[in-house]
RNA sequence: GGCGAGGUAGCUCAGUCGGUAGAGCACACGGCUGAAAACCGUGGUGUCGCCGGUUCGAUUCCGGCCCUCGCCA
């Protein structure tokens, strides 16, 4: 151990295969520290291949078994409990994850609206659906004007959330603030596109000799949520033959790669790191520049 | 070698009764607040296999050639 950064929330973004666990580990070597994952996928138990989960003690990998209904509000009180738990312990949280908004919900007090009443959402989906996407964007715009300018008519999940939300007090400008509920210094992995590109078609390769098409399977065996069901490959996976399903794999995971990219720019306050170095030296560099910041007079460090 | 089908965007393909072309996916950019590995928006990136003929004009019609796939030898 080389010491603590106390009081002090450290996160660790980049895209899928930039290698932020084996950093988090190093970091986890090094101080008193546990990671916490901020990530839609390994939050469920029973894909542990398919979604890439570590095998590292992790707080929120693993918490919803696969017929749960993923949702960012549920997410975030788990994880900002996680995190309080850690510092109040005296340890240093180490967020790490590759889903951007859910790395701002741990981070952030995000204020969220509320989550729908039973039976709404259907309500007003259904209307949607019916009615068409103009006739319920135009009634959003009369009970929401506000909303109704931020969403496209075609964007059928936003127009009915909206909906749902109509005449309630929303606070939508909390997302994009660097503003944390804790100290927090957020690290973003950068790998060359090509360099990454290589390294998800390798993991992907090594994804099918670790028997991704059994634990597939066997997870389609039993009910699976609609969000879980969006795991990249789930579908490709069981219904394409096994060389078919890898590219679709590969190309999707690029892609999503691609996306998280966007977010490592709009991540509020983070310091962008190299990766092409030993994971050990990653973790140096970062604590370094947490020690730096905590030798600052006190306030908001990022 | 014979017969058949085909060669158009990075990929799979549509189309042009002759006026230099468009879908999906990919890609790029943007949005996003209880589904985010999701969802939505904007953008076409092209020697239409090659050479010649007909034509005011050919990716389109005609001839030849090259290549790919299938069947038969």
């Amino acid at each position: 151990m080389l010491g603590s950064v106390p009081d002090l929330v450290l996160a660790i973004f980049g895209p899928t295969a930039s290698g932020k666990t084996a950093v988090a580990e190093a970091l986890a070597d090094r101080i008193p520290a546990e990671i916490v994952s901020a990530d839609s996928m390994q939050v469920y138990r029973g894909l542990p291949i398919l979604t890439n989960q570590s095998g590292l003690p992790m707080r929120l990998v693993g918490v919803w078994p696969l017929d749960h209904e993923a949702s960012l509000g549920e997410y975030q009180q788990l994880a900002q409990a996680a995190i309080d738990e850690i510092l109040a312990a005296g340890g240093t949280p180490v967020v790490v994850g590759g889903t951007g908004l859910y790395l701002r919900a741990a981070l952030a007090d995000l204020r969220l609206p509320p989550a729908p009443e039973p039976g709404t959402r259907e309500r007003w989906e259904k209307l949607y659906d019916s009615e068409g996407a103009q006739h319920a964007h135009a009634l959003l715009a009369e009970l929401d004007p506000r909303a109704a300018a931020a969403v496209h008519p075609n964007d059928r999940r936003r127009v009915v959330r909206g909906l749902e939300l109509a005449g309630k007090q929303r606070e939508r400008d909390r997302l994009w603030k660097d503003e944390t509920r804790h100290p927090t210094l957020v690290f973003g992995l950068e790998v060359p596109k090509d360099e990454l590109h290589r390294r998800i078609e390798t993991r992907a390769n090594a994804m099918f000799q670790a028997g991704v098409v059994e634990e597939v399977r066997r997870a389609l065996t039993g009910d699976v949520s609609s969000t879980a069901r969006h795991a990249m490959g789930l579908r490709e996976i069981a219904e394409l033959p096994e060389a078919a399903a890898r590219d679709v794999v590969i190309a999707r995971t690029k892609r999503y790669a691609a996306y998280q990219r966007k977010w490592m720019r709009r991540i509020p306050g983070l310091v962008s790191l190299p990766a092409n170095r030993p994971p050990g030296e990653i973790a140096d560099a970062i604590l370094e520049v947490a020690r730096a910041r905590q030798r600052l007079p006190a306030g908001r460090a990022g």
